[in-house]
DNA sequence: ATAATTATGTTTATTGGTGAATATCAACAT
DNA sequence: ATGTTGATATTCACCAATAAACATAATTAT
């Protein structure tokens, strides 16, 4: 499963090499999506099977769930690895990220995160400070 | 399925390159008609009938089905690829999806939205904002 | 029947995605 | 320390898809 935080570089033409140690567990396929908080997720496909099967399957009259599905499944895009591990990242992707060259890949366990540095960092700035906060409203979800 | 956002120039005729991509998927013959949220519906053929049934199934006595299906069914249009993977489209639906030069489409899994691309724009950041929201909304789902 | 208008088809140019080669860097072993 | 290997970064070149302009065919009105 996924674990972690590297920093890798997109080239001019928006493609991004994923760090070696993950692809083996991507090389069925993989589909990369809008996220929340401003990140990209990386999904292996089965996962992504599961997801999406569900988003098509809401009712098309609630306007929530047709929000929703715009988001992650318009947003959605299969990758598949060239031979140097690269995948390609379409530009509304990379504006919705606000992903400039340098960006991170976090391992979230199910699947990866894919982060612009800066935001990035801004973000765990933000987060680390209330970490014990966070773990109290945590506490009372079960975990 | 249908994933992914893509931009695409109307033509003075009214013609819309479809992404290649999805070309291969509609070859046995799609359906436009109005959509929700100010978009165009595209459906390959038998998802489209599996849903004109549906509505054609609803009960007529209901003032809301029938205004529905109005909208769908009489809004509908077979579409042609040309050789070079444009489709048609008709000057009533443009008008109704305020199409101007550039527009989006959208994969929604089983089907494609086409838009306007400044109220597509528009529609996302509205709901981007609200994304959080919506997904714990949709978390109650089961999603 | 002819002109005007709309629809359909073709060609060319531009753009952007894709692949490959080279350079750079880091980790490890000798 | 130094060389070797594996992995990432960068650049260049090519090809396919799209956009735009143009040409032909079909339709309609006069």
């Amino acid at each position: 499963m996924f674990i972690g935080e590297y920093q890798h570089s997109l080239d001019s033409k928006g493609r991004l090499a994923v760090p070696a140690k993950f692809r083996v567990l991507l090389k069925g396929g993989a589909v990369v999506t809008r996220g929340l908080d401003n990140c990209l997720f990386l999904y292996p496909k089965k996962q992504w099977e599961i997801l999406a099967t569900k988003l098509a399957g809401l009712p098309i009259s609630q306007a929530k769930a047709r929000a929703f599905s715009r988001l992650m499944l318009a947003g959605a895009m299969d990758v598949e690895f060239d031979n140097q591990g690269r995948i390609t990242l379409p530009g509304y992707l990379r504006k919705f990220a606000g992903l400039k060259r340098k960006s991170i890949i976090a391992g979230l366990y199910d699947r990866l995160e894919i982060w612009d540095e800066a935001i990035w960092n801004k973000y765990k700035s933000g987060t680390e400070k209330q970490s014990s906060d966070i773990a109290e409203t945590l506490g009372e979800l079960g975990v």
